[in-house]
DNA sequence: ATACCGACCTGTCAGC
DNA sequence: TGCTGACAGGTCGGTA
């Protein structure tokens, strides 16, 4: 479910209500469950902790924590202890904060009861998200794509024989773009998906380069895209679907030429473009 | 290296 | 009213 847009908006809904408050206990579910980490390796990381900061890198939320004052044994502790909570909400995970009382949704997998009363649900249904804790300085690798640069931008591909929207989506050069906003980058940009890395100009790299953050800061700015069950922490939902103007129009017309918007299956997923807008 | 495919899961919706 | 199949924001591992 979530691109870079949304788990930004979940992400920053997080910082805004959770950081500053402490984990007192947590609870795991028995299924299956949707963790990188031993069970009891997250349990014991996260009990105790302080959320210090809330932040995002690619598709990952990270929870940077402190042990609280009352399991701190010795200041040389302090900076012995600190721990990153990274979750992955795959297709369909959500993040919400709840009051104890709320029913517990069905395929909740993790509750984190805080100090201040509340609770920190994950919740996922097709469990393809991740749990996972790890001492501090996590790096899923790859450039933030609203950080990078044209000229770093452009390295990330040249030379590569993929198709471009595979390269796109491949989280180790750039992390955080998916589906949906490889396909509205490259309309914009005027790009096919299929198109070899190696066959783009340096002009055309430069026009995608562009159409990639200025999709993901329109995206941001209106919540990001709720195409079924996608909302932020404070259940909100998003609106960047209604600027869609390829993804999920297959059949309806080009918002620039009227031809009718092409679906193809890339890599196994669906992509659209527009044919002749984009070459 | 790269590319395609199925696998991992559940839910929803269209069509018969 | 069911049943079946296609499809869904993501990633991984196997195989050619």
């Amino acid at each position: 479910m979530p691109e870079l847009p949304e788990v930004e908006t979940i992400t920053r809904g997080l910082a805004r209500r959770v950081s500053g408050d402490t984990i007192d206990s947590v609870w795991i579910g028995s299924k299956p469950q949707p963790l990188k980490s031993p069970a009891i390796t997250i349990a014991s990381t996260l009990e105790g902790g302080r959320i210090v900061r809330v932040h995002r890198a690619g598709k990952h939320i990270v929870f940077d924590l402190e042990p609280s004052n009352g399991k701190r044994k010795s200041s040389r502790d302090r900076t012995a202890r600190h721990a990153q909570w990274i979750v992955h909400l795959g297709m369909t995970g959500r993040m919400v904060v709840t009051e104890p009382a709320a029913e517990i949704a069905k395929h909740t997998h993790l509750i984190a009861r805080l100090a201040s009363g509340r609770e920190l649900r994950f919740i996922d249904p097709r469990m393809f998200g991740k749990l996972s804790v790890s001492p501090a300085g996590f790096d899923p690798g790859g450039v933030e794509p609203l950080e990078v640069g044209e000229d770093q931008f452009t390295a990330l591909f040249r030379g590569r024989k993929t198709p471009i929207k595979s390269a796109l989506l491949n989280q180790k050069l750039l992390r955080g773009v998916g589906n949906i906003y490889a396909d509205e980058a490259l309309f914009r940009a005027g790009i096919r998906p299929r198109r070899r890395a190696a066959a783009i100009t340096r002009a055309q790299f430069l026009k995608l380069h562009a159409a990639v953050q200025e999709v993901l800061r329109e995206a941001i700015a209106l919540g990001g895209s709720s195409i079924s069950d996608y909302v932020d922490a404070d259940g909100e939902e998003g609106f960047f679907q209604l600027q869609h103007r390829v993804y999920g129009r297959e059949g309806e017309p080009c918002l620039v030429c009227r031809t009718a918007i092409k679906r193809v299956v890339l890599a196994g997923r669906s992509s659209h473009y527009c044919p002749k807008c984009q070459k």
